[in-house]
DNA sequence: AGCACGCCGACT
DNA sequence: GTCGGCGTGCTC
């Protein structure tokens, strides 16, 4: 037989079949060691063939196969073409994607433990006590942990015995399982009539995407559940995605109640160990169901009936590092290729899925309702413009400050958020709530102090500082947010009996800080949690009932098309937040800008009427999803480097361009907003294209000028454009 | 990517 | 004379 095989070398250069003469042991999907020039590499098989036309003198052999069964199915390898293709990528670095990056390198292996088995009775002195008793119960129970065994009866009768023959030790292998105690009630609530209607819409429909469109507290998890469990039933597996920081304790002990060990974890948190054996659980079909953040998307599952993207509009699902791949295509793909269903879920659907769900070409299931028809939070908006008229300076409004104090005397918990997210800030007048915004764009600038100017990211044009407002004159201009050590002291001052916790980017080092933070609140040991964008998702605090936005502008006024969007939806998620359990919440969002349309949808839960004014708004302008905004990035610790691969990716790009015009909305080079991250110079073409048509040629162009020490990457819609 | 081969400068 | 710089070419 010949072996195609991909080498694991991530490099354009060496990505191409290389054919060897493969023993009866391989088979497509094998992880292998081949000679590969003058050393050995690792390799994937790709196909199996009879003939080569590669000169058979210079053929050579597999040196071994690595692994006791292929560790790619041929649904990876599909897949695996098609993302090497989409991307244009090396299929080595695709490839990967597929293993724990912790099982290549080889520094994981199976652990086993030994088994002690009855093989036959055998002569033993007559002072051989434990012996004897150890040999009758052996005999009686067949096998028995080696381990445990010798704690019973002592380890030398036990190797006695073993020596003897009379029994075997044999190697069995052991899962290192994690989070293997968490065990969770399961109560099955019977599903509402809205849930079934969902459940059964889904699996009588012969679309392949779904959108399930349901309020915070409608019982979305629910449908998810019975779905899984629905092809679970038919003898399918399911792989069921959340965004990494709703991996909670909580959510796996519900899914562990429910499905107990056929549900496997996949999780940057867990042990190299852990890692490999939960995905070899999923590989031999021992566990059926993947739970994980974005990479979970390539569990080694086979015959998926189902994929469930929990939170569906969550920016982690796109890909930070090369390939950018964009989780929901990939799921895509899996469930078209066996015939499963993709089931996206949200509050707050994203614009584009909304759109698409819409336009009928996924399912839509709207689910408005609680389950337990307890009402949504109220929000109710204070004006800070009044405030600042007023001489309120402190980040409060009054009517927030008179909740506060009638959440605490009732004994309550209060959540105060601020909505302050990366660097980057715009300028807000505080008299009069006006935006510094592009001319060109309708996006809004972003204050660069380095410079002192105001940018646009989406054209690049640059601004004067403004001294004074130019709608009203007033002269009390923001440039930073206010930031929650600030919120803190002013709140000491006001309620100086008040336990308070803090927990930001800045104060808190890594999950396991997050995590003390958010127990210790919902133990009750604090009153008031004063905290930034995660806080808004998980955990339940059944004792809070009120939660205050101090600055919802912040997000509002990002200079980034979906500035709006993400704006909604965090006010939607932050909301949800307050009284969960049997009092009634209430929100106080705080604004300059009441009238603005994100914010009045967003306080009566109008999502549809939200949908209806971007949509149109996005149209107009024609910013995704009517466009797609493509960036080019180029950068290097050396900045001539990255200048001169920036022009040569420019000019291929500027000649598609110049045969394209009516294609393009906007194209451009530029030095990047932010012209300097970790070190390294950043560049780039910025590209809006009215259609699809061309992402194949722009990609061509990223990856036929990649370089030494120069970084070259293409963004579709990128989160952020710093 | 990694590694050998190969062809010119300054060193014991 | 030769040690070593990294440009070029190849890997089934
Ligand atoms: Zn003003
Ligand atoms: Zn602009």
């Amino acid at each position: 037989m010949i072996a195609e095989v991909i080498v694991d070398i991530a490099h354009s250069e060496v990505d191409k079949i290389f054919e060897y003469r493969a023993g009866e042991n391989v088979r497509a999907g094998s992880r292998v060691k081949v000679p590969f020039s003058r050393g050995v590499a690792d390799g994937y098989v790709m196909r199996l063939k009879e003939t080569s036309d590669f000169s058979a003198d210079r053929l050579k052999n597999i040196l071994s196969v690595v692994d006791e069964i292929p560790v790619l199915t041929e649904e990876c390898l599909q897949l695996a073409y098609s993302i090497a293709e989409r991307y244009k990528c090396p299929k080595a670095l695709v490839l990967r994607l597929f293993l724990p990056a912790e099982m290549r390198k080889g520094g994981v292996r199976e652990l086993y433990k030994s088994v002690a088995v009855y093989r036959k009775d055998c002569e033993l002195s007559a002072r051989a006590n434990k012996q004897l008793s150890a040999l009758e119960f052996i005999r009686e129970n067949g096998r028995f942990d080696y381990t445990a065994l010798c704690e019973k009866f002592g380890r030398a009768a036990v190797n006695a015995l073993a020596e003897k023959g009379a029994i075997a030790l044999e190697k069995q292998r052991v899962a290192r399982s994690p989070y293997k105690d968490v065990e969770g009630e399961h109560e099955e609530r019977a599903l509402t009539d809205a849930q079934k209607k969902t459940v059964e819409g889904i699996l009588a429909s012969n679309k392949t995407v779904h959108l399930v469109h349901g309020v915070t507290g409608s019982g979305k998890t629910e449908i998810y559940l019975t779905l899984i469990k629905k092809m679970l039933e038919e003898g399918k597996s399911a792989i069921f995605l959340v965004p990494e920081i709703s991996l909670t304790p909580q959510m796996l002990s519900q899914l562990r109640a429910k499905f107990g060990h056929s549900v496997a974890i996949i999780h940057s948190g867990l042990s190299a160990g852990e890692k490999f054996d939960e995905w070899w659980r999923l590989r031999t079909g021992e566990a059926k169901i993947a739970v994980g953040a974005r990479s979970a998307v390539f569990a080694p599952v086979e015959n998926v009936g189902a994929i469930v993207v929990d939170e569906e509009h969550d920016g982690s699902y796109a890909s930070e590092t090369n390939p950018r791949y964009s989780t929901f295509e990939i799921a895509k793909f899996r469930a078209e290729y066996n015939g499963g269903k993709l089931i996206l879920g949200s509050a707050t659907p994203s614009v584009e899925t909304y759109l698409q769900a819409k336009e009928g070409k996924f399912g839509l299931y709207e689910l408005p309702d609680r389950i337990n028809a307890r009402p949504l939070p109220e929000i109710v908006t204070a004006d800070m413009r009044k405030e600042v008229r007023r001489g309120n300076n402190t980040p409060f409004s009054a009517a927030l400050r008179e909740e506060l104090e009638d959440c605490l005397a009732k004994g309550n918990q209060a959540i105060l958020f601020l909505n302050r997210r990366g660097f980057a800030q715009s300028v807000i007048c505080r008299d009069c709530g006006y935006v510094a915004k592009c001319e060109a764009c309708d996006v809004s600038l972003t204050y660069h102090s380095d410079e002192n100017v105001l940018k646009c990211h989406y054209c690049g044009a640059s601004y004067h500082m403004l001294s004074a407002c130019p709608e009203c004159g007033g002269v009390h201009l923001n440039y930073t947010g206010t930031g929650t050590q600030k919120v803190v002291g002013e709140l000491k001052k006001i309620f100086p009996e008040a336990r308070i916790l803090r927990m930001d980017n800045d104060t808190t080092a890594g999950k396991e800080g997050h995590f003390k933070i958010l127990k210790a609140f919902s133990e009750r040991q604090a009153d008031i949690l004063v905290g930034t964008q995660m806080i808004a998702k998980g955990h339940d605090f059944p004792s809070v009932t009120l939660v205050g936005i101090l600055d919802a502008d912040m997000s509002l006024h990002f200079s980034d098309y979906r500035s709006g969007e993400r704006t909604y939806q965090l006010i939607t998620q932050v909301a949800g937040r307050s009284g969960r359990a049997r009092e009634k919440g209430k929100v106080v969002l705080q604004t300059f800008d009441p009238e603005n349309y994100i914010l009045r949808y967003a306080v009566t839960y109008d999502y549809k009427g939200f949908f209806e004014h971007e949509v149109s708004l996005r149209k107009a302008t024609a910013f995704p999803p009517f466009a797609k905004i493509v960036r080019v990035m180029v950068s290097s610790e050396e900045e001539k480097k990255a200048l001169e691969a920036l022009k040569e990716v420019y000019f291929p790009l500027k000649e598609l361009f110049e045969s394209n015009r009516e294609k393009f909305l906007f194209f451009n080079k530029m030095k990047a907003p932010i012209k300097r991250i970790q070190n390294k110079f950043r560049f780039q073409v910025l590209m809006r294209i009215a259609d699809e048509s061309l992402l194949p040629q722009i990609y061509e162009c990223a990856a036929a000028h990649k370089r030494k020490d120069v970084l070259v990457y293409v963004e579709e819609n990128p989160a952020n454009l710093s």
